[in-house]
DNA sequence: CTCAGTGCAAAAGCTTTGCATAATA
DNA sequence: TATTATGCAAAGCTTTTGCACTGAG
């Protein structure tokens, strides 16, 4: 197990150590989705010395090999909006980082295709999608 | 306009504070999701000794309310998992915090009926659905 | 041998909290 | 007048960075 993240990494251009192999490995196990602190944690049971900025520095250099994904939506501070009566959601363009808001029947089309087949109370559904508006598409 | 962000206020059980009622008109008119920092530095404009900790008790108060809404989707650090090859989505319960993921065809579904219409071209599509999962809901 | 990676400590940013003062209801 | 809210300063947390040392290729 712990070998297949070895093989993964050196085909990845990134150096094979045991810390990033380790913290490959964990990440891959916890189906949980971890944060960093908890992939500290875990990793330090196995390696004690291991520093947190070693785990930092390598999920963000297995993210940039794209090995592995952030599940937070890239704006790391909290935005505030007034509560909006009609549900909608946000289309972030990642060329000028604008934010298009719209609107949709993706909550009823999300409500009748997800909730029942999983057994799930939804309280509230938030899409964000990212890409290129129209914009900055012409001028590239 | 600032008037009506007091008459909003009145109603709310909140007390009526010129710190309070412009923030909540600047939350209002930043159509543009701001955070904390932005909101105090339009702020200060008006009133000069406000306090960056009483932009957030009061994000927080009026979020609480019901007045705003935090864009983010409710978790602070990021996490990370393995990079899916299969693209998949996440249901968090509110109750227990589990993270259940799911896959589906809604990315296709949103690139049919959104990004047309929207003139965007899509990178990712994450969706974020809140609820309860179906162990919490028996156990209340 | 060379350069990427690590550990440690310190710094940087956002957010929260304690406490005395001020303002609302 | 009794709470609630504010300002200021300090602390809390996650994340980043500098630097000397270690280890992979």
């Amino acid at each position: 197990m712990l070998k297949k993240s070895r093989e993964v990494l050196n085909t990845s251009g990134l150096r094979v150590t045991d810390q990033r192999a380790l913290i490959l490995e964990i990440v891959r196990r916890g189906r949980g989705h971890l944060d960093a602190q908890e992939v500290y944690l875990q990793a330090r049971k196995k390696q004690p010395r291991l520093a947190l900025s070693t785990v930092y520095r390598n999920l963000q250099a297995l993210k940039n090999m794209g090995l592995i994904e952030e599940v937070q939506f890239g704006e790391v501070y909290r935005r505030y909006e007034v509560k909006p009566s009609v549900e909608h959601h946000h289309l972030l363009c990642l060329g000028c980082g604008r934010v298009v808001e719209f609107q949709g029947q993706l909550s009823r089309y999300i409500r009748r295709n997800v909730a029942q087949a999983r057994d799930f109370e939804i309280v509230d559904t938030k899409v964000r999608i990212t890409g290129y508006c129209a914009d900055c598409r012409s001028n590239k």
